[in-house]
DNA sequence: TTGACACTAGACCGACCGGTCTATAGACTT
DNA sequence: AAGTCTATAGACCGGTCGGTCTAGTGTCAA
């Protein structure tokens, strides 16, 4: 998860720089796109991204990954704030989702599962970030579940299951479009 | 799907080329390596690669799709064949590719999943050849599926979800450990 | 023996990669 | 006015990228 667009904000430059990283996750992956181009999509000279993230490309990743996550989980318990029935919380989700990908011409996907795929275990850094983003956003889950009365255990392995349908689900609409 | 590696065989120089894209594909994704590195792998000169593949890298890539999908639909018919419970049969399945996971330290994953996320529309010889493959797969569990009784149009919907599940529990079961 | 053809072999190329470096602009202190 | 610090700007670099090109090396038919 995910491939909603970052919203716009007061968008400093470092704000413009995630966005195009996050935008080039989703659609080509890490190794898919220069920095170059990177640069160009987010009106930024070169200088500006190792004054931003000096750990350069990767460090540029890793800070796109924290970014999203926080988007996405804050957007779910926003969700499930406003819907008791947790199903219908996630429907809505998924609703989405599908509107955010059709409306890209099937070409954004999820931008955690393209660079966790991408990434070896050397790469230690974006392994932990998206391992990380991951594993809260299964919590995010469970806990709105736990507080549906689910059982902990089940709640937990409810919500890894919802997040491996929704990612494999992405991947198949996307080649499938 | 699928983490299985191919199995050795005779290679001839064009099996060790495929071998090799394969297990970049599970573990690093299209563009995380490059040819020159690939072809150390595969103990192959470059002029050897033009040779068998005209098309360069795209072409290699989509030649080890289309061979992966074949070892694949050929290794789940066989599983269904020898077991007339479905629902087996899959744990079989996952059991396996669990132990494939493991045994790679975490690191070799799908192939079909990575390639599928890192190309665009643009790319559309593999575009193409992913979106095939996993027709071939879910056709395959849908048939299997149909002929234990199950209704066609659920059968289709359930091999998506299986499929899906899959392969979302793959990703994260790799930047998991 | 010779010619044709499939295959192997690797030197070579321009383009682009990620990254470093120096220069400068602007805001704020003193 | 001078100094400091953050942020912007882009020229520049060595290395690697995917791809082309020429030169062998079998193997088989005639």
């Amino acid at each position: 998860m995910f491939n909603k667009p970052l919203p716009d904000g007061p968008a400093g430059t470092r704000d413009r720089l995630i966005g195009a990283m996050l935008e080039a996750l989703g659609t080509r992956g890490f190794h898919g796109v220069g920095i170059s181009e990177l640069l160009h999509r987010a009106k930024a000279p070169k200088g500006v991204l190792y004054h931003h993230f000096p750990g350069g490309k990767t460090e540029w990743a890793v800070a796109t990954i924290d970014t999203v996550v926080v988007h996405i989980t804050g957007a779910l318990e926003h969700l499930f704030a406003r819907h008791d029935d947790p199903v219908q919380a996630l429907a809505l989700w998924m609703q989405e989702a599908q509107s955010i990908l059709q409306g890209s011409g099937f070409q954004r996907g999820c931008p955690l599962a393209t660079i966790a795929l991408e990434s070896t275990a050397e790469d230690t850094a974006i392994r932990e970030a998206v391992a990380k983003g991951f594993a809260a956003i299964r919590d995010c889950l469970k806990r709105a579940l736990v507080a549906r009365g689910i059982e902990a255990q089940q709640a937990a392995g409810l919500s890894s299951l919802i997040v491996s349908a929704y990612e494999g689900g992405l991947i198949q609409a996307r080649v499938a479009g």
